[in-house]
DNA sequence: GCCGTTTTCGGCCCGACTGTTTTCAGTCG
């Protein structure tokens, strides 16, 4: 039997959905799939072996039906149920529902009436005038369909944060400069801070909306305009990038904020606290029989509910509500605390800039000190260093602090963490250096016992300060290695070994989803940009964001100490740290 | 299919927009 893991219960559970809708099953019985797979998601524990052992009873929402399917799937690998209804279907017909405009019903249709059962069949379809025949399908229908297919094959589906945030802050600069516009934010997965977007969600606060929405469709960067109404619309960018606009009342835009913020999640168990006190809350308001809070401000909401505000970055539900109640919230992160960084390269390596002016390149940012980590030797595709190199470049190092005032420069190497855990540099060398990140870059392939052994090894080494890009994902792009994290963060427990936030939009890595437990068990992060090039230390803000969102405080990031503070820190021997 | 301090049946979020249709179904968020 194959291993059975969390996505297959929930992708098991999501089409299930898809095909009682197709059968146009009762829609509460398909939401009810559809709930179960989210629970199951965001369940936090071991989901597959409390399946497996049929011990999901107790949570809310997976009643006996599922639990029963739930576990037959994870200790058989198979469910009947599933199989059988998989095989009234064809399975591409699944690629249906990935374009946007059709739904189970369209596409249900589509099957009956024509046969179409795919992409490429809709697409040949189209060309033909037998589809006009279906009644709800006319010929804007068909030009629409083949616009979003065409659309598919251009654009990619999600985003990288870092990579859409500039842009973002532009348009949401327009939006605010707008004379009839009094209040606009970006809401949804961009506020919160994920790492990877499907969309942008503007906000406004207007008396004019549809003057708005016609502004926000008018933009010289719209590829298409997908839907334009009177306080709603949606366009696509020439970057492929789908960007919805709000616009609301000022009355209403605090509600309207809160609401499109999200996550779903988080809203919906902040609606049932409401209605434990008599309140609804929808995106415009709050309703109810009682004496309705007044509301200028969206934390108005979160008082009125007896919760401290809550930022957008913790909304995931995972616990903010909890703490929210007790007023146990976190004092996060921000992006002024930090006061130096680590991971950085110049031209030594694969940078783009010398040290000079890397070095420059810090102080503009205000920062206080900057360590520069250079390649390792065996990192010969980015001009590793050689020993003779590196002591070259500690030397310059040196000489730089002698003449620099109120800034210092850190010696440091990413040393790479070789395929059996050894360091590629000897211990001699390294204890040369101020600081050491070490970091994965070849034999990506190792079995996750092998990859974490390796990797725990490192850490065991007296001079290994932090790990650099723990799982060396590159999102959107390419998966983690194969790695145990939850060892990894207690063996940085244990040998006082920091944990990279490497701000890299391409890796954000370790995953925000983790560092609450780091931090937990007293691990330390170093917020850290992997600047290659001097512009590149704006990656700092990204960081950031994403600590936050990992609950991480001032006093959970080492690069928030102040110059002397890290000097001290430095210089004592690992274990006393 | 799930839930319940309104508790074993009856309700489950709903408003905005589009397209095709003469009053609304389907989709989306």
């Amino acid at each position: 039997m194959a291993q059975v893991t969390r996505e297959i219960l929930v992708n098991t559970l999501e089409q299930i959905a898809l095909l009682l809708e197709l059968k146009g099953e009762n829609p509460f019985k398909t939401r009810a799939y559809r709930n179960g797979a989210e629970i199951v998601q965001n369940f936090d524990g071991d989901i597959v072996s409390l399946a497996a052992q049929n011990e999901l009873k107790l949570i809310k929402g997976i009643g006996d039906a599922l639990q029963q399917k739930l576990f037959e799937l994870a200790s058989t690998g198979t469910l009947r149920y599933f199989e059988d209804l998989r095989s009234e279907f064809p399975a591409s017909l699944f690629e249906l529902f990935e374009l946007q405009g059709l739904g189970p019903k369209k596409i249900k249709a589509l099957y009956d009436n024509l046969g179409i059962d795919s992409i490429h069949s809709l697409k040949e379809a189209c060309a033909g005038t037998e589809i006009t025949k279906l009644s709800g399908f006319g010929s804007k229908t068909v030009s629409k369909i083949l616009s979003t297919i065409e659309n598919r094959e251009k654009f990619a589906e999600r985003f990288r944060l870092g990579e859409v945030a500039p842009l973002a802050e532009t348009l949401l600069e327009r939006l605010k400069n707008h004379p009839k516009v009094s209040r606009a934010a970006i809401a949804g997965s961009y506020r919160r801070s994920k790492e990877t977007l499907h969309d942008l969600d503007f906000l406004v606060a207007s008396s004019e909306p549809v003057e708005l929405t016609a502004f926000f469709t008018s933009f010289d960067e719209v590829h298409e305009i997908i839907v334009q109404g009177e306080t709603k619309a949606s366009i696509r960018l020439n970057n492929g990038l789908q960007c919805d606009l709000r616009a609301v009342s000022n009355e209403h835009y605090p509600f309207a904020l809160q609401y499109f913020t999200g996550s779903k999640e988080h809203n919906v168990a902040l609606r049932s606290i409401a209605l434990k006190q008599g309140l609804s809350l929808n995106e415009y308001d709050f309703t109810g029989e009682v004496q309705l809070p007044e509301v200028r401000e969206e934390s108005d909401i979160y008082q009125a509910l007896g919760l401290e505000w809550v930022a957008p970055e913790l909304r995931e539900n995972r616990g903010e509500i909890e703490a929210a109640q007790r007023a146990e919230l976190p004092r996060l992160v921000e992006l002024d605390h930090l006061r130096g960084t680590f991971h950085n390269h110049t031209t030594a390596s694969d940078g783009s800039h010398t040290l000079e002016e890397m070095a420059a390149a810090a102080i503009d940012h205000g920062l206080q000190y900057l360590g520069i980590a250079d390649h390792s030797q065996s990192s010969v595709q980015a001009n590793g260093l050689s020993e003779v190199r590196l002591r070259e470049q500690i030397e310059k190092i040196r000489q730089y602090n002698q003449e620099a005032q109120d800034f210092r420069l850190f010696a440091g190497s990413e040393v790479d963490i070789l395929k059996n855990g050894e360091l590629d540099f000897e211990d001699e060398l390294l204890a040369q250096l101020d600081y050491c990140v070490a970091s994965v870059h070849n034999a990506f392939g190792l079995p996750e016992k092998e990859m974490t052994q390796r990797i725990i090894r490192a850490m065991e080494n007296e001079h290994v300060t932090m790990l650099g890009h723990l799982t060396g994902r590159l999102l959107l792009k390419r998966d983690p290695y194969d790695l145990n994290i939850e060892k990894i963060i207690d063996c940085a427990a244990e040998t006082r070994t920091v944990i990279e936030l490497n701000c890299n939009p391409w890796r954000l890595d370790m995953d925000w989803r983790w560092w609450h437990r780091a931090r937990d068990r007293n691990v330390l992060t170093s917020i850290n940009p992997d600047a290659h090039k001097t512009e590149q230390l704006q990656f700092l803000a990204y960081g950031v964001r994403l600590a936050r969102k990992g609950w991480l405080r001032r006093e959970d990031v080492l690069n928030t100490m102040k110059l002397s503070e890290i000097q001290s820190w430095l210089a004592l021997p690992k274990h006393q740290r």
